[in-house]
RNA sequence: GCCGGCGUAGCUCAGCAGGUAGAGCAGCUGACUUGUAAUCAGAAGGUCGAGGGUUCAAUUCCUUUCGCCGGCACCA
């Protein structure tokens, strides 16, 4: 007699042995007909699995958002099958679930064109259609190895070969194709019914760029047509919101080729900017910072003595000049040191904080440049904060509190800010307890400030842990904008020193650390997250002023002055259009106030406002318009 | 850097099985003097990314190269 435990807290009795889908089908032929797998006893399995004892089970059917990740590793292995009945000289590798998707590579003789990729659809549409079966199997790890090595799947038998050898391996099939697989998936191929095969592209076997190239195959996979439906609708809105197409459009920046990677400023990407900078400069004000700024061009003998050259000269533009080889800065933080080291810094001084809107420039890899996210000239925020170990806990703190103070201050939900701490990686110079106390430090800040943070084993640099905030751009690439970074090195490499409370010589902790990261990447981030619509104080253009017909020109002009000497950045549009065109027009450049001027504001010496959004705020005198934004910006 | 795709007017894009290109919008000129998301008309605008090759003839085919796009690798 086995117990089936329900989570409504039935309970189903069986005889002996039952599969999931027998006891579905007891429940109610309906469940049975839409379960897609099943949780018993906390373990995902197939609907054909076998309880043969007392267990907890639930089933999951396609209205369950748990049903994604399984219909679309389900799909992935579709995919592979549809590719090894078109191309059986295809070598099938790894296939795994990814956001909003998967993907499948395969090594083949040829790259897969998109023709093959319509044919590659039509093939799983049709495999679909067959409704097959999708069966689990288990062999040993030798066995499995075997049987791939039979078919000639020689990654599957390269993958199989690092498995422990007392495993048991699982696999799944579906018709003529096998594959190596955890599980669980569909019961059926006929349950895949929303899913798109998206891009081609290339991808290194193992992802280590030392390996073969494999051909990836990218698809999305839905639990409904309409869901799919909706999926590709984001997506395309969310191209919309491309800081590429948006700086076009609203003119704000253009790259061009004879600069690849370095960004031509327009005047209205620059007012934006601008107020970016002057803000963050108020911040450094108040979180305690200095200010100070370092040359463009250094004698490469500092980057020697940094360690900068040996390990990345080949992302440093360098150049010769009168018999002298120089660099162009790919980061501040030696010339940084350099201050520090002028005259003797006491104890008493730290933590010296010294930020640079620091212009650095690096010999990106070409296929990593893209629009301002990745440049190769680049202005950072760059900061170093010089202190004892003992203050390393309370400055990454206080650093929290300001970067947090920034990001809101842009609108920038938490909730959309990933938070990632690296820890040490195998190779590292330091001491272990020194790297102990680090992390503890960083960890302990973290946590007391209530962050929900993800760790990253071994991911740290060489010289130091650190935590990495990163923002999604519009279609979900993840972007670091914000890092702190300690470093155990530098200082010692480049002779920095205190003099401690007992009169010795110490070397200082130093902490890299960026709030925008880059303020071209975090620009970027901003143009996407407001769609280009800018908050007020950071509107290129904060007011425009149309008047109706030529009348008034004059009277438009007045006011058009009075709002520049308060400061506000506007634009006159006096042309000869009708005020609809002048309304579309200046509304799609996204400017947040239309101030309108017709004969009737001439008269009651107003002007008559209408927001960005279509909004209109009647007719109102220039002070009280100064008023309404005051309140605005708060 | 690697794999694939792309590069035609300021922008968005069409075209060409090889016979030196076309639209809309913008810009320019003119008319209209306008009340909350596109007034009408006219003229103009391009060494079809760059170099080389094949050909009587190349924007079209081949090749090299640069750049961009999508991934991969990289991201101190």
């Amino acid at each position: 007699m086995i117990n089936i435990q329900l989570p409504d807290g039935g309970v189903k009795n069986f005889d002996g042995s039952v599969s999931v889908l027998e006891v579905a089908k007891g429940i109610s032929p309906g469940l049975a007909k839409a379960a897609i797998f099943a949780v018993v006893d906390g373990v995902e399995r197939d609907l054909n699995y076998v309880i043969d004892h007392d267990a907890n089970l639930k089933l999951l059917t396609d209205k369950d958002e748990a049903a994604l990740a399984v219909i679309r590793h389900s799909t992935a292995h579709l995919l592979a099958q549809a590719v090894k009945q078109l191309y059986p000289a295809a070598q099938v590798t790894i296939g795994p679930v990814i956001e909003n998707g998967f993907y499948y590579d395969f090594s083949f003789e040829r790259p897969f064109t998109l023709d093959d990729l319509a044919k590659i659809e039509k093939k799983m549409e049709a495999l679909v259609n067959l409704n097959l079966p999708v069966e689990r199997k288990e062999l040993p790890r030798n066995e499995a190895i075997k049987y791939f090595d039979q078919i000639g799947e020689k990654y599957k038998v390269e993958i199989i070969s690092a498995i422990p050898e007392d495993q048991i391996i699982s696999l799944y099939t579906q018709g003529d194709f096998t594959d190596l697989c955890r599980g669980p998936h569909v019961p059926s191929t006929s349950k895949l019914k929303a899913f798109k095969l998206t891009k081609l592209a290339g991808a290194y076997w193992r992802g280590d760029s030392n390996n073969e190239m494999l051909q990836r195959i990218y698809g999305t996979a839905w639990r409904s047509k309409e869901e799919l439906n909706n999926y590709l609708n984001m997506l395309e809105e969310a191209e919309k919101r491309d800081h590429r197409k948006l700086g076009r459009q609203l003119d704000l920046f253009h790259l061009q080729d004879e600069a690849p990677g370095m960004v031509f400023w327009h005047a209205k990407g620059w007012a934006i900017w601008q107020e970016v900078e002057q803000y963050i400069r108020k911040m450094y004000v108040k979180y305690g910072y200095q200010e100070v700024k370092t040359p463009q061009i250094v004698d490469r003998s500092l980057w020697e003595k940094s360690g900068h050259w040996e390990k990345f000269h080949e992302d440093m533009f360098s150049l010769e000049s009168d018999g002298r080889h120089y660099a162009i800065k790919p980061m501040n933080c030696p010339c940084h040191v350099q201050i520090f080291k002028h005259g003797l810094t006491s104890y008493r001084d730290l933590p010296i904080r010294m930020a640079e809107f620091g212009s650095c420039h690096r010999n990106e890899a070409s296929g990593a440049l893209h629009g301002l996210m990745r440049v190769r000239n680049f202005v950072q925020d760059d900061a170093h904060i010089f202190c004892m170990d003992e203050q390393i806990q309370s400055e990454v703190m206080l650093f929290i509190d300001m970067l947090f103070e920034v990001y809101h201050k842009f609108d920038l939900g938490a909730d959309g800010i990933a938070v990632k701490l690296s820890t040490r990686p195998a190779k590292r110079i330091g001491a272990e307890e020194v790297w102990d106390k680090a992390e503890q430090a960083l960890t302990d800040a973290l946590n007391a400030k209530g962050l929900k943070w993800e760790l990253l084993p071994g991911e740290g640099a060489f010289y130091g842990p650190k935590i990495e905030f990163e923002v999604k751009d519009c279609i979900g690439r993840s972007w670091t904008t914000g890092s702190i970074q300690l470093d155990f090195s530098m200082p010692e490499r480049l002779g920095a020193e205190y003099i401690a409370s007992d009169g010795s010589r110490q070397v200082p902790v130093m902490l890299h650390r960026a709030i925008c990261g880059s303020l071209e990447r975090f620009i970027a981030i901003l143009i996407e997250h407001h769609m280009g619509n800018f908050p007020f104080w950071l509107a290129p253009i904060q007011f425009v002023l149309l008047n109706i017909s030529e009348k008034q020109a004059g009277y438009t002009e007045v006011v058009y002055n009075k709002l520049k000497n308060f400061g506000f950045r506007c634009k006159l549009d006096l042309s000869n259009e009708k005020i609809n065109y002048k309304i579309r027009e200046n509304t799609l450049e996204k400017i947040p106030y239309l101030l309108i001027i017709g004969d009737k504001e001439v008269e009651a010496n107003q002007v008559t406002v209408r927001q960005r959004d279509g909004l209109d705020l009647g007719a109102m005198s220039v002070d009280e318009l100064i008023n309404h934004v005051a309140n605005v910006i708060q």
